[in-house]
RNA sequence: GCCUGGGUGGCGGAAUUGGUAGACGCGUCGGACUCAAAAUCCGAUGUUGGCGACAACGUGCGGGUUCGAGUCCCGCCCCAGGUACCA
């Protein structure tokens, strides 16, 4: 073998790391510890996607950058192997999940063992396995006992096609976001987590943690934290207050009529009979429709009940509406309207013939209809004159000592729907017990699934738990009473919140976490994983390890100190031309037009023309852009074809090289011929190009020359790698290959440490050059090649020379005298190109900037 | 609508505190090797003008600050993701 055959490498080392367990996680604490975790994947049937690659790599890069670097290091693997899609399987050919999920894991196992990456495989874990989901249960029982878990009667998202309940974040435009089929709303008894009750400090504890800004963003919007004033408007002729909560207390003398949700609970009571028939039939419409209907009825409808509210502050009387504008679960479910200051009071004011009373005054070019900005009081008796921030002070003050409202505090966050009605998830540790739900004791954990015959819902629309009729039938182990168990089971995010504490202690059977091990692992350090995890997993993992902290089982307040989300990779670059009636048209004049049809071309068919592709030759313009990859598309990238053409090491090496790791980018199959030519490139670099092997490196002394290539690679390499900028650090080490290429020979220091430097990002090429250097044991614990920054000097300083901020010439100044301002302007001055341009002119200002540039001013005389 | 990102050659991208725009890779063109091809190697490659050294222009658009702006400020346009009657 002379030349570079990746699949016989790579087969070799993954077989050596595997035998010698290269990548167990030490046991001992001597060392600083560095725990990089990746989202563990769904094992789903179709195998791992290109995307899956992309964030294991680069935490694999740096996994084993920081084992060189001396830090012990916890990388783990495992599955989130509850979910859909193997129940779905299992009600279609009743095939049982569990042997799905296994077979997939094997599969999923393989591919990440065929790409490198230094998982410790002893540490793997499994949502499904009784031995894991005993202490999901466990933790459920810490929620449950801190008053965290309850049963209510709710309106539920229920989704009759998969048969289940749904979260409101798995709700996608009113369809399932698995799936895509509709969601109606259905009361239900269902277990909710109240997670209402940690909003503030899931919200707090945002601003220290280094993640995405758009990240942390999206979970205060998720949250929703909103300050402002509760309010009691009595009713007319009845003893009953309607609250409601405003951000804009301020506005209270503009407040020209109230509404209430439909489903409000003073609704019925204060409808006048007149009204009684419009109101039962709004209200009933409104309970049927469905969210996704709601929403997409653009016109506000509502009906008067006939009854009248007291504003507090003027003893006004306005009238009481129903409109389902008005949301039940948020605030109060009621709200004082208004309409000068508010958009939709406005709208709904207009609609209706309500009227409108401005009471902040409006800039005089306004010309719109609700105001919602800066401006003085008008029209408030005792505000008039103050501005926003002072106005709801004063009146939120004036509020508390009328005993007719205080200060307040709303979320948007709602409590967490925690049941589902499917099979593959984790049962509930709960009986009930003469119609009252129970805990069961720790010593009865696990609660594991019972077989069914059949994995769909009962007839009655029972989940399908409630097949195992004798599963169902329990008797309550305190008392020995007659008892059912809990048929619902919890939802997939429940064995992914805490997860990463596993890892830390896999066999550890006294609770969900050793304490010492714990101690010392926790936090992650890093956290890898997909953009679109921002909210539900990331705020619920959160949620859940809080309620841990409380309990004292782990010791941070945080799990995830640092979050990196990778970008997603598209398929490759699609140029398409559009065809209507059998005629070319352009790209533009297709948008929206109907029957068009869509033709593929080729790259070579197509040129660019201003800021748009044309086709060649042609005014015609053609659609040019990467696409998600598609099952229906075609344009899906197998890894485990490119792992057989290129190698792993190509791969793990391209999806590094296409550019920076949160960045969206589209795949190129010739870029990764490309890294396949760099790693090539490497090999000869050390074994020559001769039938026999042989190699090119001679036990020699570096020349300085070639120490400083090598060590501007180790300060690059190192440098980007801390800050995970891959793109560059790969590009760092071609630069280093192009050089050395030039050499006759490399002398071995530098091939050494050359190769260690490639190792992270291409560990198998790495280790077989390694070792045929001479090494007899693997690189994964070699110490990290160190930076000399006096290699790094040379002997001249180059300086570009501008004239009126253009560059003119390029000078080179001795390094001891780089620094002398008078000798480098000097220099710059005297040269023939420089003083083309002073000729005729004055100088008026010199800039020097030591170690950048020379700029010289100009007048003209 | 609102909240985040982002817009740089034919393409992916680089430029770390304002200091030589286009590193590295892909593609393209030319050459070497070869009977030929593949592979490999060498060279060129932002646009325009010129035989030429060279010059002008150039980081989505329009302004501004500065000796100097891809980078900072103001006003727009476009693209991607998130969110949507949350009072």
């Amino acid at each position: 073998m002379s030349s570079y055959d990746p699949s016989a490498v790579e087969t070799r080392w993954q077989q050596y790391w595997k035998e010698n367990k290269t990548f167990k996680t030490p046991e001992d604490h001597d060392k600083p510890k560095y725990y990089i975790l990746d989202m563990f994947p769904y094992p789903s049937g179709s195998g791992l996607h290109v995307g899956h690659p992309e964030g294991y790599t680069a935490t694999d890069i740096l996994a084993r950058y920081k084992r060189m670097k001396g830090f012990n290091v916890l990388h783990p693997i495992g599955w989130d192997a509850f979910g859909l899609p193997a129940e779905q399987y299992a009600i279609k050919t009743g095939t049982h999940p569990r042997e799905t999920t296994e077979k997939n894991i094997n599969r999923f196992r393989e591919q990440l063992q065929m790409l490198g990456f230094s998982y410790d495989w002893d540490r793997e874990v499994n949502t499904t396995d009784p031995d894991y989901y005993k202490w999901t249960q466990w933790i459920f029982l810490q929620l449950y006992n801190k008053g965290l878990a309850y049963e209510d009667e709710v309106p539920v998202n229920w989704c009759p096609e998969l048969g289940t309940v749904l979260a409101n974040e798995e709700v996608i435009d009113g369809k399932s976001e698995v799936g895509g089929f509709p969601v109606i709303r259905k009361p239900m008894r269902q277990w909710v987590l109240k997670i209402t009750e940690y909003a503030e400090r899931l919200l707090d504890d945002l601003d220290d943690l280094e993640w995405p800004d758009s990240t942390k963003e999206m979970q205060r919007n998720w949250i929703g934290k909103s300050i402002g004033a509760e309010i009691d408007f009595q009713i007319k002729e009845y003893d009953d207050k309607i609250r409601v909560f405003t951000t804009r207390p301020d506005t209270i003398f503009g407040a020209t009529y109230m509404v209430l949700a439909p489903e409000h609970h003073l609704v019925n009571k204060i409808t006048t009979d007149e009204q009684r028939k419009e109101i039962d039939q709004y209200v009933e419409e409104a309970a049927n429709k469905s969210d996704l209907e709601r929403q997409e009825v653009k016109n506000k409808t509502g009906v008067f009940t006939g009854a009248y509210a007291i504003n507090p502050v003027n003893g006004k009387e306005i009238p009481i509406w129903v409109a389902d504008y008005v949301l039940a679960h948020y605030g109060t479910g009621a709200i004082m309207a208004v309409p000068a200051q508010d958009e939709r009071d406005w709208e709904f004011a207009e609609k209706f013939d309500l009227p409108i009373i401005r009471t902040v005054q409006p800039p005089e070019d306004f010309d719109g209809t609700a105001y919602t900005g800066e401006g003085p009081a008008i029209n408030s008796d005792f505000l008039n004159g103050m501005e926003i921030a002072e106005a709801k002070e004063k009146i939120t003050a004036w509020l508390e000592e009328n005993g007719v409202g205080k200060k307040s505090v709303n979320f948007k966050l709602r409590d967490w729907l925690f049941s589902r009605q499917r099979y593959w998830g984790e049962p509930f540790p709960i009986i009930h017990v003469d119609g009252k739900h129970k805990p069961l004791p720790e010593s009865e954990l696990p609660v594991t699934l019972p077989e069914v015959d059949d994995f769909q819902p009962t007839k009655s629309g029972e989940p399908p738990l409630a097949r195992a009729k004798d599963w169902v039938k329990t008797t309550d182990p305190e008392t020995g009473k007659e008892a059912i168990r809990e048929t619902n089971t919890m939802p997939q995010w429940a064995g992914s919140c805490w997860y990463y504490l596993r890892y830390i202690s896999p066999e550890f059977d006294g609770g969900p976490v050793e304490e010492n091990e714990e101690k010392y692992w926790m936090p992650v350090d890093l956290y890898v994983g997909g953009a679109e995890h921002s909210v539900l997993h990331l705020l619920y993992a959160r949620f859940w390890h809080k309620v841990l902290y409380d309990c004292g089982v782990v010791s941070t307040k945080e799990p995830f100190k640092k979050l990196v989300h990778q970008g997603m990779i598209l398929g490759e670059m699609e140029y398409t031309a559009f065809e209507k009636d059998g005629k070319t048209i352009s790209a533009d004049d297709a948008e929206g037009l109907d029957e068009v049809l869509r033709i593929p071309l080729s790259e070579s068919d197509v040129e660019k023309r201003g800021d748009r592709f044309v086709m060649k030759g042609t005014e015609i313009t053609v659609e040019a852009r990467a696409h998600k990859m598609s099952k229906s598309r075609g344009n899906v990238i197998n890894p485990d074809d490119v792992v057989d053409q290129y190698g792993a090491d190509s791969l793990r090496l391209y999806e590094m090289f296409m550019g920076p790791l949160e960045q969206v980018k589209p795949w190129s199959t010739k870029g990764v011929e490309g890294v396949n030519r760099f790693l090539n490139r490497s090999w000869r670099l050390f074994l020559g190009e001769g039938e026999v092997e042989q190699l090119n490196i001679t036990d020699v002394e570096p020349t300085l020359d070639q120490l400083k290539t090598l060590h501007e690679a180790i300060k690059k390499v190192t440098e980007d790698i801390e800050a995970m900028r891959f793109n560059t650090a790969i590009s760092a080490l071609m630069i280093f290959v192009n050089e050395a290429n030039q050499w006759d020979s490399v002398p071995k220091s530098i091939a050494e440490a050359y190769v260690l430097l490639l190792s992270p990002f291409a560990p198998h090429i790495a280790e077989e050059l390694w070792s045929k250097l001479g090494h007899k044991e693997s690189l994964a614990y070699a110490e990290w090649p160190e930076l000399n920054e006096e290699y790094l000097k040379s002997d001249t300083i180059d300086y570009p020379v501008q004239v009126n901020g253009k560059v003119r010439e390029q000078i080179q100044v001795p390094a001891d005298k780089a620094k002398d301002k008078e000798f480098v302007i000097g220099l710059a001055k005297q040269q023939e190109k420089v003083q083309k341009y002073l000729d005729g002119s004055t100088i008026v200002k010199e800039i020097f900037v030591p170690g950048r540039i020379v700029n010289l001013v100009v007048k003209p005389n």
